[in-house]
DNA sequence: CTCCAGGGATGAT
DNA sequence: ATCATCCATGGA
């Protein structure tokens, strides 16, 4: 018996198997909302990595069955791999209380019932503000070719059940290549700030772990001061690599959402005015608020018709 | 202020 | 099959 919070079940005589409880979980949501890219999804099951670590998972009701690539779990005791596997998906986040946090009206209250179980996940920091530079002015689709091209070309190759994954580049590995090298990766003009900001992380001039200190005014100033980084890509990574819950991006899809549903008769009114009112409306879990309006609107809305 | 810079997926015709 | 549209940062 485990005194711990995920992990149920451990075979490690068969295969790298790890069974982690994870109610109120939703593994397919979680990573095809369009906050993390690199997940391939092979039936039920998806492969990727987390950190440099290659992870096959599967849900199974409420359970979550993994696959473990190292071979001694790199003397990693179980229950820590279950800690930091649980730590990446959030199963410690109180859904709940979250969702209850929500403001309550029908716009939000369908999309927080089409989004149950979907998680705000905790991504390694450059990894996220490299994929997030790369995202500006691509889709989901798109943004998911880059990723997996910088990968295979700058990434370690790991196996996994058979399947190939490669973990994400750290940012010495790009500093040290070329724009033309990273444009072959389809990033298009993004290549020059990617580089460019991969030089700074890589030469500590932008600490990333160390702003996890700062409050959310400085942090998202830090970040706007990397090339490449928005308003929005800003407070993608604020959300998806640190923690920053309350933060709120917003793109033509939520922008479209919030025009159209919450201010169908006003005409005018400056994106400014928009984002002041998200701040302040969906509260201190604005970036759940976020999440569940973008992907409720991505899965079941349609684009904007012309005329 | 406007215009533009990759480019593959997606949808309309 | 071809054509238009989607995307959000930064520089001219």
């Amino acid at each position: 018996m485990f005194h711990h919070p995920y992990l149920i079940r451990v075979n490690l005589w068969r295969m790298k198997l790890l069974e982690l409880a994870a109610a109120n979980f939703d593994l397919e949501k979680t990573l095809g909302s369009g906050q993390v890219f690199h997940w391939e999804k092979l039936g039920r099951a998806f492969c990727g990595t987390i950190g440099e670590r290659a992870v096959y998972v599967e849900q199974l009701g409420s359970d979550l069955n993994l696959h473990i690539a190292q071979r001694k779990l790199d003397g990693l005791k179980p229950s820590s791999l279950a800690t930091l596997i649980g730590h990446y998906f959030a199963l410690d986040h109180p859904l709940e209380e979250i969702c209850a946090s929500l403001p309550r009206d029908p716009v939000m209250d369908v999309a927080r019932q089409f989004c149950r179980g979907l998680r705000i996940i905790r991504q390694p920091k450059w990894e996220c503000l490299a994929t997030f530079i790369c995202s500006s002015m691509k889709q989901v689709a798109h943004i998911r070719q880059i990723s997996r091209a910088m990968r295979e070309r700058f990434g370690e190759k790991k196996e996994i059940c058979r399947h190939e994954v490669y973990s994400f580049p750290p940012a010495d590995r790009l500093a040290g290549t070329s724009e033309h090298e990273l444009r072959k990766c389809g990033l298009g003009y993004r290549a020059k700030n990617l580089l460019a900001t991969a030089k700074r992380v890589a030469l500590r001039e932008a600490n990333l772990e160390s702003w996890s200190a700062l409050p959310d005014v400085e942090l998202r100033e830090q970040l706007c001061q990397l090339p490449g980084v928005g308003a929005k890509v800003a407070n993608c990574v604020m959300l998806f690599g640190y923690e920053r819950i309350k933060a709120f991006p917003i793109d033509v899809w939520i922008e479209r959402v919030l025009r159209e549903k919450y201010f169908p008769r006003k005409r005018k009114l400056t994106s400014a005015s928009l984002a002041e009112f998200a701040a302040n409306y969906f509260g201190t879990h604005g970036g759940y608020a976020q999440q569940y309006l973008f992907h409720h609107a991505r899965m079941t809305g349609k684009r904007r018709r012309k005329g």
